[in-house]
DNA sequence: GTTGAGCGTT
């Protein structure tokens, strides 16, 4: 499993629109753009999920830097956060 | 009608 961390992403990218970019470098299993539950706004990051390790060091390290609807985004592995870990903790 | 570092929700 290889998640990442998309940051700086612009008030007007949604999840299409993120999958739409990131989808040319590999399968997505999921992308989607953090909002604000109440609004619902962009919060300016997202995360995209490749069903391919490789893929996703693609995407990390070839998105990285470019821009996206006008804002320059920044790509890095996300971390686990959700999720407690399935096991119980050490 | 806004804002700008960061790791989300079923």
């Amino acid at each position: 499993m290889s998640k990442l961390f998309v940051r700086s992403l612009s008030w007007e990218t949604n999840d299409d629109s993120l999958k739409s970019k990131f989808s040319e470098f590999g399968v997505l299993e999921e992308a989607v753009v953090v909002k604000d539950r109440e609004t619902g706004r962009s919060r300016g990051f997202g995360f995209v999920k490749y069903t391919n390790d490789n893929d996703a060091k693609m995407a990390m390290d070839k998105m990285d830097g470019t821009e996206l609807d006008g804002r320059t985004i920044s790509v890095v592995i996300a971390e686990d956060r959700r999720g407690g870990g399935g096991g119980g903790g050490g």
